[in-house]
DNA sequence: TAGCTATCGCAAAGCCTTTTGCTTTTGCGT
DNA sequence: ACGCAAAAGCAAAAGGCTTTGCGATAGCTA
């Protein structure tokens, strides 16, 4: 299998996730990432990410089923859900660390590939590749908010001031966004 | 030609742009905005949409090349660029009729599915389909600004605190915006 | 009105994607 | 160890997308 470089993470879902399995959908995983950050999502197709990683189409399309469904399944799970979130002890520190590692994961030209295949199949389905995303900001406003520390934010302020512009800006205009830009954001819902 | 229902609008750019090939591309812009409307972007061929316009896909071959280049193409245009901007007087007022009419613009299946069309293949290409969003945007505050009435405001801050929280709504949760939401926005630009 | 040429329609060919039935491999429980 | 069953590999066939050459059509200009 090539392009084997990241440690083969444990498969999240399966009836049989050991070993095999698992290689096969890390491979798949690689492949994707490497090919999105070379053409875009949007000029791969299932045979070009088998045969980067090694795998039979055919493996790809009975887990998948299509290309669509594999991009959004890889961009959903991509910035790891169960890493630790800023705990400073400020709520407005937390959020501008918070920011910050949301601009540097997307900077990545793989991740805001990603973002925007994930874009392409959002809207009418539930879930999305940013579900996450709103649960972690929703987290650290009650959490700051039970202290007594929310400073009048909410996570609606939140997602309309840190995140959409991030988001908005790393999708269509990628080049102007970086971890300052974080952080005159943040600042942004103390001040003016 | 099926699906003519709006008036054919003159074609943009083409040598040649009397009618036969001005019908042509009325007739795939309104074919493309249907089956967009019905599938969503990625479920789309050429073939489909050159069927639904009643066109041979040749044609639409040799005039857009791909997908892609087509769907950003109807992407860019779909909210026209001519038409007038608010002029109320105020800077304040202006922003928000024209929050609302960007709110109401995309909520309609049609064009939200396209925005979503035009995310995807957004990023590397210099153009996208928010480009003239931005555009009205720094001309209505230079023209405030001009007459002293900028309220403080600027482009950039126009982008990040109305655009990019109603494109990115629109995007990945449409259900949660209206033009009720515009008003909030625009208002939240002059107050906390 | 006559000629020029851009553009379209048509048809065939090539290529790639996708499906399907079968065999082989291999993780996992006994 | 053994056997079951889940998942992968393989190969062939079907179907659809895309290209290409040629003839037909219809704006545009003199």
């Amino acid at each position: 299998m090539r392009g084997m470089t990241t440690t083969p993470p444990p498969a999240r879902k399966a009836s049989r996730p050991g070993g095999r399995s698992a290689l096969v959908v890390a491979s798949v995983k690689n492949a994707v990432e490497e090919l999105i950050a070379e053409r875009g999502s949007e000029k791969i197709t299932i045979p070009m990410v088998a045969e980067r990683a090694g795998v039979n189409p055919t493996s790809v399309y009975r887990r998948w089923g299509d290309l669509q469904t594999m991009i959004n399944d890889i961009a959903t799970y991509h910035l790891d859900p169960s890493r630790p979130l800023p705990a400073t002890g400020t709520l407005r520190e937390d959020l501008t660390q918070w920011a910050r590692e949301i601009v540097r994961h997307y900077s990545t030209p793989v991740n805001a590939a990603l973002l925007r295949g994930g874009a392409a199949s959002a809207g009418e389905r539930e879930s999305d590749c940013l579900r996450n995303r709103r649960t972690e900001a929703a987290m650290m406003v009650e959490r700051a908010g039970a202290a007594g520390q929310a400073d009048g934010l909410t996570a609606d302020l939140v997602i309309d001031r840190l995140i959409a512009p991030i988001i908005y800006r790393i999708i269509f205009s990628p080049w102007t966004v970086d971890e300052d830009y974080a952080v005159r954001l943040a600042d942004g819902l103390y001040a003016r």
